[in-house]
DNA sequence: AACCAGCGCAACCGCCAACGG
DNA sequence: ACCGTTGGCGGTTGCGCTGGT
């Protein structure tokens, strides 16, 4: 935890643009300054987090008010250590997603990204350091030490944090807009950043073709403003995405498998209770994605001849 | 009992995208 | 089109706890 002062009175010439006014209180929260958060957006709800503590009475900045909020006083917050079925739905979503916190704490019920990302940091990276595997490549040490350095593992680009999805609960109707431009690397080091992301793309759209989808809806129109191939707009909305994620976490949909036997349906909303036997599955299916992943690599520009052609399977 | 190192996690920081005027 | 505000994200920090010596 940082060091608790109000700002003004702190010795540190460190200046702290979101906190910037003299007699911010900083560190740790008080059981008091909870009670007056949580009673104050019980009543009036969330938002307006920059007014919020001067109208709650709050010596707080509206970003620490969110934070604290979020990560901690919401009532649907799950408290308590991560069960062996949560721990293996993050392993499972970071290798497809990558360190997108946000998204990973989308699918897994109570817990926050602020949560899911420390326990990744103290727990489960240095599992899979343990296990010999690059907990950012989720590949045997020995392979990517080499590719490691030359690449990070984040599908995608910093430049572009926000995945196509990003909070399920909070998007509502809107529409997921991806270029493909979005994901093209900037240099050689983040080529293979983005043949990753776009696997997840590929994958999406092949698998929402299988659901009766036509190509040219979920790709997009060739852009004629840009020309350039492989310049279409890719949209994808909110269900969409969050079904995809949902087969893939049930391990329904391997990608582009087309071999792939139909699997039982899934319990909608409740991604977690399937999770102990899609593990098993997945643990022994691990590699057979890591080379449906890699099989499923296109260059640039055959997006649509990929999409074409892995969009056979179906989910149940 | 005292000290120390390592760990866990709450909180902060900087950046970015979306939005509205 | 521009600019300021707001909300949200991932990375990082550092306090406090715990276990070992």
């Amino acid at each position: 935890m940082r060091n608790p002062s109000l700002l003004g009175t702190s010795t540190t010439s460190k200046s702290t643009p979101c906190c910037s006014k003299v007699g911010i209180k900083r560190g740790p929260w008080t059981p008091e300054e909870d009670e007056v958060l949580a009673n104050y957006i019980k009543r009036e709800g969330e938002g307006r987090w920059r007014t919020l503590p001067k109208r709650a009475g709050l010596l707080r900045c509206g970003k620490s008010c969110r934070l604290r909020w979020m990560n901690y006083l919401r009532p649907s917050v799950k408290r308590g250590r991560i069960a062996p079925d949560e721990e293996d739905l993050i392993l499972r979503l970071h290798r497809l997603l990558g360190n997108r916190w946000s998204l990973i704490a989308g699918r897994i019920p109570g817990r926050t990204d602020n949560e899911i990302k420390n326990y990744w940091n103290t727990h489960l990276s240095k599992k899979l350091i343990s296990q010999g595997i690059d907990p950012r490549t989720h590949k045997p040490l020995n392979l990517v030490s080499h590719a490691s350095s030359q690449a990070n593992h984040d599908p995608v680009p910093k430049s572009h944090p926000n995945p196509p999805h990003s909070n399920s609960s909070e998007l509502g109707e809107k529409s997921i807009t991806i270029t493909t431009q979005d994901f093209k690397p900037t240099n050689q080091e983040n080529h293979q950043q983005y043949q990753s992301q776009h696997v997840v793309d590929n994958s999406m759209a092949n698998w929402y073709n299988a659901e009766g989808a036509s190509a040219t809806h979920i790709m997009g129109q060739p852009s004629s403003s840009h020309g350039n191939e492989g310049d279409y707009i890719e949209n994808y909305n909110e269900d969409m995405f969050s079904s995809f994620l949902d087969s893939l976490i049930n391990d329904n949909y391997l990608f582009v498998n087309q071999q792939q036997q139909p699997q039982p349906q899934p319990q909608p909303n409740n991604v977690v209770a399937d999770a102990a036997s899609a593990d098993q599955n997945f643990m022994s299916h691990g590699n057979i994605w890591e080379a449906e992943i890699m099989s499923s690599m296109v260059p640039f520009g055959n997006e649509q001849n990929s999409f074409n052609n892995h969009h056979q399977h179906h989910r149940p």
